[in-house]
DNA sequence: TTGAAAGCGCTAACAT
DNA sequence: ATGTTAGCGCTTTCAA
């Protein structure tokens, strides 16, 4: 095993022990250049041996090559993040570039310092979540020289490429399929975000298309913190409670629809005769409930494998050509058990 | 704006725009040494004007600092991992370190392709999940001179120091447990998952301290993929095909084991009466169904807490003295409604 | 196929 | 309070 030093180890010391030249075992290591199949076994054996782990830093500033992609999401708890997440990292997999995950917890300062941090790191380019950034942020992803694929949303103007769905549409499409299934009296529960700027989109598009049929949200209500499911239990005890004659409950996300139908079944309320429900983005984990809620796909992994994909293209060829790509994925209705009345 | 440059900006060019050396802008930008207010205005603004970030990648070459902090978990969509992960980031808030996150899978090799890939990047400090690793993972963590966390668990041996709870011991809590309420016939059920050393040592401390109350486990199965909440239904209604006559089912996490428990509740079996049930981990989202699962809290968050404390100490000391600290923390039994037997 | 020299953009250490 | 010099550990480029 390696002789313990002090000092990490570097080429330097590979070089020595193994009689070759600095450069050259930097080419070993890199499988760069025609090296002699002697000498690379060499390198090989005395790094193994050393257990040398060359110095990214240096390599980077030397090269002005960085593997590295900025993937700047609003937070890890979601559910809905993971799974972008995982559709970056497979897409990414054997492209040599490596994400670099950063979490803003929904706020724009800590976007900006976030996003300020990891473009100090020179990385090849920058994955982001939302098309809704402070003029910091922007001017920096602008000038930074490098793709930035903004996902989730393509309602807005990227600052360079896009993938997502249009939130207002998911909005439009919910609406329409509640006015077709004569819902009358809807409620409207969601987070208390402002900066949620998606869910906000998505109300907008449905109280719009709602107004359209001549229907308006009768009811709404807002939360923040605790546990989805409880807070969507409670929400909607208080909804009903406060507003009886809602015939249809439409949930900004799966948790806290989840936790209203549980409700609604434990009082005996017949889902979805006496009141329909639908909630937001797909959440696999839900699928082991007796009833299946409504719910529409987001197409969450599908967005991380294409933005993964515009990056790994573009960083690829050396000239940064191109750019503005902007992809809108179509979300689907999933009626479930909880939407369409007999 | 900035004038647009292909070339990134570098601190020559705020020394430029601003008529002060690089060396002090430089200081003015890193807060070190004193600088007149005249000057630092001077070339705070330039510096923002440009839209200058700086190349922390020379900045570290030169420093021989690296402010990250490198957190190796399995896996993402655990809903356990992003909840030790916001622990580690807010302790680290305000210690300039910065985490940065590497997945595994579960893989061995992917974990030390992961370790190597990261290490490579000198970061101040390691945080890895587990403490069964590859002999060349080990001898990676050993070589890189840094201070190196082994989370979540604690029954083994350590590289330097560790934090986590001791899943030989939960399961023997758990045996006490069920022991003291009469159980006997015990089914149960997890992940497919030979890697998953924390659920085979929580099962090993299970089965051994049922032995020795003369108890032995009646049944059992394992899944893997799929959505847990599915999984815990399709699993719990085969087994009890199987084995009809089990009176406790121990799920080896809770997602599944909720899924067992509302399989119950739907077919009329009363719970904890005819059979009793328990989970693991205290997911919080679970806090909204009606009937609370037993379980064990691993104390995700404060593992987080812990080790990222442990890093930041130490590499705030310029001589990475001491090592070895080995925190253990105690999980706490929750009967919630499906433990104790009336 | 291999080696030598120069320098990536910054900061430590020493002037002044 | 500010400037100068010399690298950090690699890779690029050019030479042998």
């Amino acid at each position: 095993m390696a002789p313990r030093t002090k000092r990490p180890l570097t080429l330097r010391d590979v070089s020595e022990a193994s009689g070759v030249s600095e450069m050259t075992v930097s080419r070993v290591l890199r499988n760069k250049g025609d090296v002699s199949e002697a000498t690379r076994s060499k390198v090989l054996t005395a790094a193994k041996e050393l257990g040398y782990v060359p110095n990214k830093i240096a390599g980077a500033l030397a090269s002005q090559r960085v593997n590295l992609v900025a993937v700047i999401i609003p937070s890890l708890g979601n559910m809905v993040f993971p799974e972008v997440l995982s559709g970056i990292s497979e897409t990414l997999e054997n492209t040599g570039l490596q994400p670099v995950v950063g979490v803003t917890d929904y706020l724009p300062e800590k976007e900006e310092k976030v996003l300020y941090e990891m473009l100090s790191w020179r990385p090849s380019g920058v994955i982001i979540a939302g098309l809704e950034h402070s003029d910091a942020s922007r001017a920096m992803m602008q000038g930074a020289e490098i793709p930035v694929v903004e996902i989730m949303d393509v309602d807005g103007e990227p600052v360079d490429a896009c993938v997502g769905i249009s939130h207002r549409r998911a909005g439009r499409m919910m609406a329409e399929a509640l006015l077709e299934n004569g819902y009358e009296r809807i409620g409207f529960m969601g987070t208390k975000m402002p900066l949620d700027h998606r869910a906000r989109k998505r109300f907008e598009g449905l109280t719009e298309r709602l107004a359209k049929g001549g229907v308006e949200v009768a009811d709404q209500e807002f939360y923040s913190g605790g546990s989805a499911l409880a807070k969507g239990r409670e929400m909607t005890a208080a909804m009903l409670e406060r507003t009886p004659d809602l015939d249809f409950l439409y949930f900004s996300n799966d948790m806290i629809g989840a936790g209203g139908m549980l409700y609604l079944q434990e009082k005996g309320i017949d889902v979805p005769t006496q009141v329909g429900l639908a909630g937001f983005n797909g959440v696999e984990l839900l699928q082991g409930l007796p009833t299946r809620l409504a719910t529409m796909d987001a197409c969450r992994r599908e967005i991380g494998i294409k933005a993964a994909g515009i990056v790994a293209a573009r960083s690829a060829t050396d000239t940064d050509q191109g750019g503005g790509e902007r992809v809108e994925l179509t979300p689907t209705l999933e009626h479930g058990d909880t939407l369409t009345r007999e």
